[in-house]
DNA sequence: AAGACGAAAGTGGTTGA
DNA sequence: TCAACAACTTTCGTCTT
């Protein structure tokens, strides 16, 4: 693993799977994990996205697109495209301003700074997305969520949607969302847990946003949640591999309907890990899925009987 | 002693009148 | 608007390893 990290620095390192020794390791912004690309293994999740937000495949591109400065992105009250005027009182030969100049350009800056977060929606606006910034890192999701959030958030306050609700908890909400539409498994405790607000009043404003900007979002699958769950436990990637096979028999059995998902992928997990000889106690999958032994044991009770499994205990 | 099991009561949200 | 309801949680006592 440290191995690993040192690896990371550089940018663009190939590096392979442990496992199976056989697969190249591809990193995955969008999940923020690790994956083998043979064997489905999950190195390590909440990888922080550290690359370039667009790339050049060719030299002309490349010049294109060094000349335009940063990306735009949702993610600046001002989408990046502010300008920046120099404290330093040098003209860009770096010669002294003129007195004259000098006041000039002291106004300039004055107005320029008040215009730039100035009225009290650009204010809110620059609250929120710091909030957001804040919140995406500590769950280490990528950029990708990150710009999709903003939009979100950008459009909730054009529809006028945050009277009445906390900056934070409609930010939060947004976040939310941003991940049920990228497919990222993260549930709402999590969410709540690093944004300070009730897991109530997210679910509230998530509720209300999806419905009022007509987000259709999937319901969530269970099985987004298996790597990460096993990954937490440390479970080898054929655990992983059977649990997956278990909850594809599960959702044709349609056992999956109407259960929380998270649940459900905990109980699979469980048994998966009980199967393949590398068990983990309940009370381990309970703190590593967030819920609690009782549900896991109600699904895997369901599921072994549903599926007729014979568990050699 | 730790883990697994299950009964009973409580919680927050959805649904249908 | 309110009650019924399904899923899940909390709590706690009992059994198993």
């Amino acid at each position: 693993m440290a191995e690993l990290e040192n690896q990371e620095e550089r940018e663009d390192a190939v590096f392979y799977c442990p496992e199976c020794n056989n697969g190249v390791l591809i990193k995955d912004y969008v999940r923020a994990e690790l994956i083998c690309t043979n064997c489905g293994l999950v190195i390590k999740d909440h990888l922080v996205d550290t690359g370039p937000e667009w790339r050049y495949f060719n030299q002309e591109q490349r010049e294109k697109r060094m000349r335009v400065g940063g990306p735009t992105t949702y993610t600046m009250h001002d989408k990046g495209l502010s300008t920046l005027i120099d404290w330093r009182n040098k003209d860009s030969q770096g010669k002294d301003l003129t007195p004259r100049k000098r006041a000039q350009i002291y106004r300039l800056r004055k107005w320029h700074r008040r215009i730039r977060v100035s009225d009290p929606s650009e204010r809110n606006l620059a609250f929120a997305l710091s909030e957001v910034s804040r919140m995406s890192s500590n769950l280490g999701l990528s950029q990708n969520i990150r710009e999709e959030t903003a939009i979100i958030y950008r459009k909730a306050v054009e529809h006028r949607l945050i009277r009445g609700r906390s900056i934070e908890g409609v930010a939060a909400a947004a976040l939310y969302a941003a991940c049920r539409k990228g497919k990222i498994p993260r549930t709402l405790d999590e969410i709540a847990e690093i944004s300070g607000v009730g897991k109530k009043e997210v679910g509230r404003s998530y509720r209300f946003i999806a419905r009022e900007l007509k987000i259709e979002i999937p319901p969530i699958n269970p099985m987004e949640f298996i790597p990460r769950f096993s990954n937490a436990l440390n479970l080898s990637g054929s655990a992983q591999k059977k649990a997956i096979e278990l909850m594809q028999k599960a959702y044709e059995k349609g056992l999956t309907s109407g259960r929380g998902p998270t649940g459900l992928a905990a109980a699979v997990v469980y048994i998966s890990s009980v199967l393949m000889n590398e068990r983990r106690t309940q009370r381990e999958i309970s703190e590593a899925a967030g819920v609690t032994e009782v549900t896991i044991r109600n699904r895997y009770k369901e599921l072994i009987e549903k599926l007729e499994l014979e568990i050699i205990v």
